[in-house]
DNA sequence: CAATTTCTCTGACTAGAGTCAGCGAAATGA
DNA sequence: TCATTTCGCTGACTCTAGTCAGAGAAATTG
C-alpha cells in the first residue's frame, strides 16, 4: 500500500483520529445531557437561528428537533419565539442559564483540546495546527455541494448579497450596488430557459455561487462568480467554474463571456488558469475593467 | 480567537471533520446490520480471539457481546467453539461468509474515502494527504505513552531487539550483535537502583525507548535511544530524551553521556538540539565514533 | 471433595436516536 | 379570494445500544 495514496492515507488517518480523538465529541456527556441535545445546543450557541435553519444545520428532522426544542426549554436553556419574518417558523436563542451551560460545554471541550496538544512542542503544536487547518479547508471543500437553484431561492440571494456586498468593498465605494435592483434583475436571466444559478453550500450555508445568462447577440456570459473569504484556495471556484461552463454547453452555448475588475485579483488568476483569454469590452458594466472568454470545445 | 492557536483549531477541525467525514463510520451501515454488530464483525476480522479478549478491545458488556456473537453466529458469518484453555470461555472467528462480510466492509470503507477525494484536483488530493499524514504522525506523537519499565519485561525486550536490529543493519553488517547478551546486560544496569528504562507505547505497541544507566567513574549515560522508522520526525527522540534526563536527575546525577555512530545522522542532529556538546571517546565501545555529554542544571 | 470464584449467557429493562404520517396554521400563487 | 404549498408540531412507532441481576457451567482454592 502507497505511503501517498490519498485515499489510504485518508482511512488511516480515520481510523487513528476517531479513536484517539473522535472521544473528544463525548465530551459533551458528562453534563448529564443526551448527546443529541447537547449537539443542538452547542449549535445554537454559536449562532441562533430559526427551527429551520438548525435542521439544515445539523441534518435532523423536523419532529426530532422539535422534541429536543421543547426539552432544552423545560430546562430552561432555551428560549423560542415566533419569527417575525415566517411566523409559521420560531427562533431560537439560548437563556442566559442556557449560556451557561454552553460556556461550561465549551470549556470542556477546549480543555480535552488542550490536553491533547500539550504533549507537544511548540514547533509540533505549529505543524500540527498548520496540517489540520489545511486538511479542514480541503475535506470541507471536498464536501461542498453544488447545487443548480432558482436566482431567487433565498440561499441565491443570501448568495448573490454576499457577492454584491463584497465586490462594492473590493472595488471601492464608488460603485457600489442597489443589491434588491441587481437581484431583480437576476430573477430573469439568470434562470431557465437562457439561464442558471449555481450555489455551493456546506452545511445548509451558502459558500459560494455563479451563474450564467444568454447574451443578446449570442454566446454566454457567467456572472456573480463569488467564493467566501474563507473557502478560498481550495479549487472551489474552479469546481465552479466548470460546472457553469457544462450548463452554458447544455444551453446551447459554444463560448463563454465573463468580466471583472482589476481589483479581483484571484478571480482574474483563476479565470487565467482555467483557459480564458482576455478579450474587447463586450458589454458597458461600469464596474467591469477586464473582460475574458473561452470556447466550449 | 486566533486562527493559528492550535487548540482552536484542532477544535474547529474536530467539528467539522467529525461532521464530514465521520460519517464513514456509518459506512459500516449499508449491509443491513447495526454499527455495533459490524465493529464487532469487524474487529474479530483483524483478529480472532476468545469472547474475553473482544470484551477487551471493544469495552463491551459481557451480555451484550454474548447477543452480538449470537447474532453474528445465526446469520452464518462467525464460527464459536469452546476455547481449550479454559472450557467456560468460546473462541471466535469468521467464516467463510463473515470473511467475504468483513471484506466488502472493508471495500465500502476504501469507496467512501476515495468518493470523499473525488471532487478534489490532483494537486488537492496530494495536499490532503500531506496534511493528514502530518496531522497523523503529530495526533499520534502526542498520545504516545511514556512508561518506566523494567528492561526485562516483554514490551522493553521487543523495543531493544527493534533498537539492536535497526543499528546493526544502519552501521553495516561488520558489527552485528548478539541480541540475547546484550538483552541480559541491560537487565541489570538500566533497572533501578542505579539506572531505568522507558519505552513509548502507541496502542500498546512499543515505538520508542531508551534508557540510563551509572557510569563506573560518574555520571549517567544514556542507552539504547531507538525511535520507530515510522515514527520519526513527531519530536518523539526529544520528548524521551527530556525524560531520560529527569530520570538521570532523580539518581542523583548532574551530567549525562552518551555515545552513538556516525551512521544514525538524525540522532546526532537531535542531540545537538537538545543541547549536548561533542566530547572525547569515554569507553571502548566499539561501535560508538561520536560521543556526547550534556551538564544537568 | 466441597466451597468459592470466575465466566458466559439469558431475560428484563431503559434511554437515546430517529422515522413517518398526518394535522392545523401560516404563507404563497392563480 | 380560494386553492395549494410550506412549515412545524404531535403521536405512534422502530431500532440501537447498553445496563443489570441472576442462573448455571467450569475452574480454582482450601
Amino acid at each position: 500500500m502507497s505511503v501517498s495514496d490519498p485515499v489510504d492515507v485518508l482511512r488511516r488517518f480515520n481510523r487513528g483520529y476517531t479513536q484517539r480523538v473522535g472521544a473528544l465529541e463525548e465530551s459533551f456527556l458528562g453534563l448529564g445531557m443526551p448527546l443529541g441535545t447537547a449537539r443542538l445546543l452547542y449549535e445554537i450557541g454559536v449562532e441562533p437561528g430559526t427551527t429551520r435553519s438548525l435542521r439544515a444545520r445539523l441534518g435532523l428532522d423536523s419532529g426530532y428537533l422539535s422534541r429536543l426544542l421543547r426539552r432544552l426549554e423545560d430546562d430552561g436553556l432555551v428560549a423560542l419565539g415566533p419569527d417575525p419574518v415566517d411566523r409559521r417558523r420560531r427562533r431560537v436563542a439560548l437563556t442566559a442559564a442556557g449560556r451557561r451551560t454552553w460556556d461550561e460545554l465549551e470549556r470542556r471541550s477546549a480543555e480535552r483540546a488542550h490536553r491533547l496538544v500539550d504533549p507537544l512542542t511548540e514547533r509540533q503544536r505549529a505543524r500540527l495546527s498548520a496540517a489540520l487547518a489545511e486538511a479542514d479547508l480541503l475535506v470541507r471543500a471536498a464536501t461542498v455541494e453544488l447545487e443548480t437553484v432558482a436566482p431567487t431561492a433565498p440561499l441565491a440571494r443570501r448568495a448573490v448579497a454576499a457577492y454584491l456586498t463584497e465586490v462594492g468593498t473590493r472595488i471601492g465605494g464608488a460603485g457600489t450596488f442597489d443589491v434588491e435592483a441587481e437581484l431583480a434583475a437576476d430573477a430573469g436571466r439568470l434562470a431557465p430557459p437562457h439561464g442558471a444559478f449555481v450555489v455551493a453550500t456546506s452545511a445548509g450555508a451558502p459558500v459560494a455561487c455563479g451563474g450564467v445568462q444568454a447574451l443578446a447577440d449570442g454566446g454566454a456570459e457567467i456572472k456573480r462568480m463569488w467564493v467566501d473569504d474563507a473557502w478560498r484556495g481550495a479549487g472551489l471556484g474552479s469546481r465552479l467554474l466548470r460546472r457553469l461552463e457544462e450548463l452554458a454547453r447544455e444551453l446551447g452555448h459554444a463560448v463563454v463571456h465573463l468580466d471583472t475588475n482589476a481589483a479581483l485579483t484571484e478571480a482574474i488568476a483563476m479565470y487565467e488558469r482555467a483557459g480564458y483569454r482576455q478579450v474587447e469590452r463586450y458589454n458597458d458594466n461600469p464596474h467591469a475593467t477586464h473582460f475574458f472568454a473561452k470556447d466550449l470545445t
